[in-house]
DNA sequence: TTGACTGCAAATTGTTTGCATCATG
DNA sequence: CATGATGCAAACAATTTGCAGTCAA
């Protein structure tokens, strides 16, 4: 019993394309929508609901969750979880796997081809065909590894977002 | 921000030893430990909270959270997050590597050895050795590829208002 | 005996929902 | 001008915490 997980339309492929989409749908595009699809496609950045209602102070936190639902049905954005706090929200079909130290939080880009071969390798042994974009790869990085990681711990127990 | 990520103890061997860890740390081997442990290490399932509510009747939610927490710092037990509702909770140390589909919800466990090259080859790329116990790998498995997706796809695609 | 453990209630955190109102298409 | 969107408050779900009584070592 995992979660509706809807095999979404293919990602619009820019800001146009995405407030296009909605209005396909009988959807309306609003100042806050059109402001938070700005936010996501604007690079390739992930934001938490706390980094965006900062960037959007005048928009309900109820608000912005039902924007980004409506944005997950319609194939817009989507939302994975680093670790156990806040999911974090992006731009649907960013073609990247990412790699998150679970201590710092540092996070690093693979290139998909780079995981192609494990992917593969999984598919074989178990026939669920890995989506390695929809949730984060986490370990521990060298610095946190090697002496640090105590201090890191710490850090993260004191207090939330560094 | 994200988790503990214990500079984990090695983790015991089986019943008796995490009973004896947790004595060894100062801790107290009550009724409820003793039940929770066998839990987890009779065999190699995981469990939610209600999982383990409904087969310990008698013991109070935080009761299991708590026990659980010192558990995961002592290495005896370790959970993970498959989806958006509770985390599932098993032995530390089991040497496999869940993969869930997203769709449907199966789960299948992977031996870590077959890991192995890809998280190399990941701290090569990226400075960070992957934990891949601590979450899921996601995915779509074939029988929902195959047929159940184009179904919800479509009921997504007409659900306008339906 | 004593401090770790427990149950209970209440607090937190992250997210969702009901409802009256507003404003886009 | 109909209906989707919004703000507000309140509900929920998962987990955590304060406290006073209880029990393992």
């Amino acid at each position: 019993m995992t979660q509706p997980a809807r095999p979404a339309l293919p990602p619009p492929a820019d800001f146009d394309e995405a407030l296009q989409r909605i209005r396909d749908h009988g959807g309306r595009v609003t100042a806050g929508k059109r402001a938070l699809v700005h936010l996501l496609y604007d690079g390739d950045a992930s934001f938490t609901l706390d980094d965006i209602t900062a960037r959007m102070v005048d928009h309900d936190r109820s608000t912005i969750y039902r924007m980004l639902n409506q944005f997950e049905e319609l194939g817009i954005a989507e939302h994975l979880h680093l670790g156990h706090g806040q999911a974090v929200h992006r731009a649907a079909g960013r073609d990247t796997v990412t790699v998150v130290c679970s201590l710092c939080g540092t996070s690093i880009n693979l290139e998909r081809a780079q995981t192609r071969s494990f992917v593969r390798l999984v598919a074989e042994r178990t026939g669920i065909n890995l989506d390695l974009s929809h949730f984060p790869l986490t370990g521990i990085c060298q610095q946190c590894a090697s002496g640090s990681a105590m201090r890191s711990l710490d850090a993260l127990r004191g207090s939330r977002r560094a």
